[in-house]
DNA sequence: TAATTTAGCGCAATCGATTACCAAAATTTC
DNA sequence: GAAATTTTGGTAATCGATTGCGCTAAATTA
C-alpha cells in the first residue's frame, strides 16, 4: 500500500539499509549472492526509489525548467516538445513555466525553478526583460542556462537560435528573384534580437542587391494580424506602393495578405508577400505562404544537447555554447509569380 | 554562495533550528519578538525554503503531472495553459510529460510522476490504451488524478470534458438548416469516446430531423488531412454523392475541402463541410472554415479547478466529478450559403 | 601457524525542514 | 511567597537514500 522503502527491504532481509542501497546501486563492495537476493527482494517488493530523498541528498532533481511566453504558441510548444523527447531517455522531466511575456513573472519563475533544485534552465527571453539580475543568480549557482530563440548576450550562458538575419536575407533575395524591386518590411519589436536580425537581413539583401532603401517601406507591427492589415493600409496610401512585403512574422503578413485581397489586390500577381515562422496555418491560406521554417522542434532537441553537454563536463567549467541553425525557406504560392 | 539554511540562520542568532522553522512558518509559539528578529535575519541573509527538503518531510511536492500525446498539438498545449494558469498563483508546478499516443509510454510516464510524489495528475489518455492499471495505482495511492478530453470510465476519477455529442448534433443541425439533406460523417478512432459520442451526436441529429441513415456516408478518417482526400474520392464515387460532410476532425474537413476545389467541386455552393476543434487554421483556408470550439483553455482550468477542489477536501473521499462543458459552433463560410 | 590483507557489511552522519514531546522561564493565582 | 499555569523554545526523531569510516571474518602470504 504505502511505499516500500529500503527500510523495508533491510528488515525483511535482515541486512542493514546500507546494504540494500549498495546494492541497489550497483557497489562492488557488496558480494553477488547479497546483490541478486536484494534486487529480487526489492522487485518481489514492489521496490520504487524515493526520487524526492535522493534529490535532497544529492542535490540533482533530474528536472529541468523551460521558461516560455506562452506555452500554446505553435513555436514554442514545438520547442518543448524537442527538450522534451531528447531529455526523457535521460532520465529528466521538464517543468513548465510561462511568463506572458512579463519580466517580472520571468523573475519569479527562475527563483521559483532555483528554489526547486532544477538540474538546468531552458528560457526565450520576455520581450519586457530589460534587467538581468536573475539571470546572474542561475549562473552563480552555477546551473546551465540555455537560451533559445530570444536571447541575451550575457558571458557564459549557451544559446541555440536560428540565423534569422540569414533567413530574412533569404527571403528577400527570393523576392528580387521574382522580379519584385520596391520591398517593403514589417519589422517586429526591435528589443528583441530575434527582429533586429531579420531588419539587418533585410537591409543586406538590398544593399547586396542594388535596391535603394525606402524607410517608408519599414513599419513596425507586433505580430497580429490587425498590425498587418493596418500595415498594408499605410504602404497603399504611399504615392509609390511595394511590390513585395517581407514580414518578420506570419500573422502579420496574413493580415496583409486578406486586407489586400479585400482590396482587389492580387497576391503573388500584384504583391508578393513573405512571412516568417511557418505556423501551420500558413499552409492552408489562400494563397498558401511564403515563409521561413525555424525547425523548432530541432532548436529544442540541440538546445538539450547542450545542457547534456553542460551537465557531463566533470568541472562545469561554464564553457559557453552558442549553437545557430540554418532556417529553412518555405517557398509557396504567395511569391510565386511563376504559376500566374 | 551556497544556500542558506535554518541551521544558518539558527547558528548567527544562536537559537535552535526548530525555533528558527516555528518562526518562518508563524507558529504562535513563538514570541512575536523573536518572530520579528528571525523574519529580519532571514530576509537579511537571502534565505530560500528548501522545496526538496520540504517535499520530502510533508510528502507534499507541490507538483503536478501532465499527460498528453504531444505538447505541440494546438489543443493540448491550450489545456496545458489553462492548467498553468490556474494553479502557478497556488504554488504547483507542472510537469509535462508525452505519450506520443503509447499506452506503454503512458504507463512508464505515470510511474515517474507516481515517483516524483506529484500531488495531482492531469492526463488525456493516449490511443492505444486498454489495460488501465496504471491508474488504478494511481488511485490506491490517494492521488488525485483528472482526465480531460480523452477519458476512461473509471470510478473515483473526475473528468472535464465537453459535450462532444451535443458539438456533433448542433454542427449536423446547422447543416440541415442551411438546405443539406445528405450528410455524411467523417468518423475518427471509434476507440475513443470522444468519437464514438460525435458519431452518435451525428446520429441522433439525422434520427431527430427525419433524414435517413445511408452507411455509405460514413468514413473511418485518422485525422489526418490524406485521410480526408482519400475519403472524399470514396464519396464522391458514390451513386448519390453527399451535399455536407460532418467531419470529426479539422485536418480531414480541410484535406476534403482541398480535394473538392481540386475537383472543380465548389464550397459550400456544392457541399457543405463543417470541421471539429477549432484549430486556429481554420479561420484562414480559403473558405474559412466551420467548426466546433472546444474551449481548451477553459477545459484546462476547470480541470484545474477540480484538482483544488479535491486538495481541499480534508478527506479525500475521492469523490469523483464529472465536468462536462458546452462546445461552441464557430459558424464560418464553409457551410455559409446565404452568402452564396 | 602466525601475520597481514581484503572482502563484505554495519554504524551513524548527512541532505534541510518539520513537529511531538518535554523543560525552563515567565506569568498568574490564591 | 509558593503553587499552578502559561509562554516560549529546545531536543531529538523523522522523511528516504547515500556514503565515509570502521569492524569482523575469511583469504592470502610468509
Amino acid at each position: 500500500m504505502s511505499k516500500v522503502t529500503i527500510y523495508d527491504i533491510s528488515k525483511k532481509l535482515n541486512i542493514s539499509a546500507a546494504t540494500v542501497s549498495r546494492a541497489l546501486n550497483n557497489n562492488p563492495k557488496i558480494s553477488p549472492k547479497t546483490r541478486e537476493l536484494v534486487l529480487k527482494t526489492a522487485a518481489e517488493m514492489n521496490y520504487e526509489q524515493n526520487t524526492l530523498a535522493l534529490a535532497l541528498k544529492s542535490g540533482k532533481s533530474n528536472t529541468v525548467g523551460i521558461l516560455v511566453p506562452y506555452v500554446d504558441r505553435n513555436f514554442f510548444s514545438s520547442v518543448i516538445r524537442g527538450i522534451e523527447e531528447e531529455l526523457y531517455p535521460h532520465g529528466y522531466h521538464v517543468i513548465i513555466c510561462q511568463t506572458r511575456d512579463d519580466a517580472q513573472s520571468e523573475v519569479q519563475n527562475i527563483n521559483t525553478l532555483l528554489n526547486a533544485q532544477v538540474d538546468g534552465i531552458f528560457m526565450s527571453v520576455s520581450k519586457t526583460t530589460k534587467d538581468t539580475s536573475h539571470i546572474d543568480r542561475v549562473l552563480q549557482k552555477k546551473i546551465p542556462l540555455v537560451f533559445f530563440d530570444r536571447k541575451k548576450n550575457i558571458p557564459g550562458v549557451s544559446s541555440v537560435t536560428i540565423d534569422d538575419l540569414n533567413g530574412a536575407y533569404m527571403s528577400v533575395e527570393h523576392l528580387i528573384r521574382q522580379g519584385c524591386k520596391q520591398i517593403a518590411h514589417f519589422m517586429g519589436d526591435i528589443n528583441l534580437e530575434i527582429y533586429k536580425n531579420r531588419y539587418n537581413g533585410y537591409l543586406k539583401a538590398l544593399t547586396d542587391y542594388n535596391l535603394p532603401f525606402n524607410k517608408d517601406y519599414v513599419i513596425r507591427t507586433n505580430s497580429k494580424a490587425e498590425s498587418g492589415t493596418a500595415a498594408v493600409k499605410k504602404l497603399m496610401r504611399l504615392p509609390s506602393p511595394p511590390d513585395a512585403i517581407f514580414s518578420s512574422s506570419d500573422f502579420t503578413a496574413l493580415g496583409a495578405i486578406q486586407e489586400l485581397k479585400k482590396n482587389g489586390i492580387r497576391v503573388p500577381e500584384d504583391i508578393c508577400i513573405s512571412g516568417f515562422s511557418n505556423e501551420p496555418f500558413t499552409q492552408y491560406t489562400d494563397p498558401t505562404m511564403t515563409t521561413v521554417d525555424q525547425t523548432p522542434i530541432k532548436m529544442g532537441k540541440m538546445a538539450a544537447q547542450v545542457f547534456l553537454e553542460q551537465m557531463g563536463g566533470e568541472i562545469s567549467v561554464a564553457l559557453e555554447k552558442k549553437v545557430v541553425l540554418s532556417p529553412q525557406l518555405v517557398v509557396r504560392d504567395s511569391t510565386n509569380r511563376s504559376m500566374g
